[in-house]
DNA sequence: CTGGCTAAGTGACCACAATCACATAATAGC
DNA sequence: GCTATTATGTGATTGTGGTCACTTAGCCAG
């Protein structure tokens, strides 16, 4: 499918660079659409492409050696991912899985590595993503470290949160939530365990599911309480 | 402490450059001893020194809400941390403590920026090393993905043994071995459980201890099965 | 040599999350 | 619509690692 340059600047990341730029990069990508489920990218392969997500979810996955699953991180719409071989040229280290039916743009590596040399900006904007790719799993490094299960949870939901909800306190509604088994991955727990914790949350109103696209934070000031650990389920 | 320009390139992200660049870094440099136990680089400040260790070994460590702490990486000598800043201006998202005495290498930040724009190449290799963290870190977390406790203390005493140990299967030596508390937390398990597996690994004399700075490692073969799971402890 | 301190070893106990085994929704496909 | 499939809910059971409470060992400073 065509792909125009201002479906490229919808990408916060791509939007600096100048019309010609995205003209000549426009041409060079391709829109990619993944069924729920389908594999984005795959682990150990040299991927050439950045793979930018216009819509959905995405969930980083790897495995362990006795080929349990392990969730790494969620892509959110407007962000990419398997940006790392931009770097070392190294294979892709973990997969790459559609939470939803999701919409991409695939932008081959080497025509971005080109773009960095006439526009250092763009270079400076891969390390920036890098570096928070590193606190991002940095802090789900430390969530693995509560002993407190449903605080466990509640954190990962929190994260989940829209930014001006999580700032205003103020209800808000996450979008195409990941299922019990894909946060019970994220969170090494049992999809069982996982379920329980939303019951919970459910009974005493603190979300609410609505069809299985649309999750309801209405109590927000006391989620963030319990991810915070100042309150208990 | 004076810096030579011949100890800055005694670290192989440094050796590349040019003698005259690496007098001017040393000069700004400066060489810091820290004992065991010592605060290298403070979590939530913006450290304005990238700190490369020239002896030692030095530990990245997160606390969780609740006040528990998080292992998250090992630093070897000749490696840096501290980087991040580099990237993206912002905070140091993790303490590094030293595990042993070291001997570290500080260089400023600012310094080191201004290399990057005359030399390429060191921007090239600062990426290179910000994704191998990336891959560091996803390799750890599928660790903690391990159901079976003891395969998740191999796993992690592998990570630490020789490269040539490891691909020639013979017996070698950890130097500065991490303790059992140290090594627990980097694998979410107390103090307790991983003093149990070594106790198994010593009586089936996998591993042996040489004071408090030395482990032998005289079975590599089975360690490496372990780590693998193609063993039980 | 002798305290003092940190690291490591070990048993007893038990809470808690995994597992198993279902039932029941809720979708998606036809 | 109806069926196949995937997601979720829930009880019963149990294994396992955490916690507690010590002891023992090793190391360093004086």
């Amino acid at each position: 499918m065509q792909v125009t340059p201002e479906l490229l600047s919808a990408f916060p990341s791509l939007k600096p660079l100048p019309a010609a730029t995205l003209a000549r990069l426009a041409q060079e990508s391709l829109v990619r659409k993944f069924a729920r489920r389908g594999v984005v990218l795959t682990a150990g392969v040299r991927e050439e492409f950045v793979c930018f997500l216009f819509e959905g979810r995405l969930q980083g996955v790897d495995f362990t050696i006795d080929g349990r699953e392990v969730g790494l991180y969620f892509v959110e719409p407007g962000d990419f991912c398997g940006e790392l071989g931009m770097f070392d040229h190294g294979p892709q280290p973990e997969f790459v899985i559609a939470l939803t039916a999701v919409v991409t743009v695939f932008v081959p590596m080497e025509s971005l590595r080109q773009v960095t040399f006439e526009h250092p900006m763009l270079l400076k904007l891969l390390g920036e993503r890098l570096a928070a790719r590193v606190r991002q799993l940095t802090r789900q490094r430390s969530l693995l470290g509560l002993p407190n299960i449903s605080q466990r949870v509640c954190c990962q939901l929190w994260m989940l949160v829209p930014e001006d909800a999580r700032q205003n306190l103020n209800a808000s509604v996450i979008n195409n939530p990941p299922t019990h088994m894909e946060i019970a991955i994220m969170l090494n727990l049992s999809r069982e365990t996982v379920s329980r914790v939303f019951q919970i949350l459910q009974t005493r109103q603190i979300v609410r599911r609505d069809g299985t696209s649309l999750l309801h934070v209405s109590d927000t000031p006391t989620l963030k309480r319990l991810a915070e650990g100042s309150e208990e389920l």
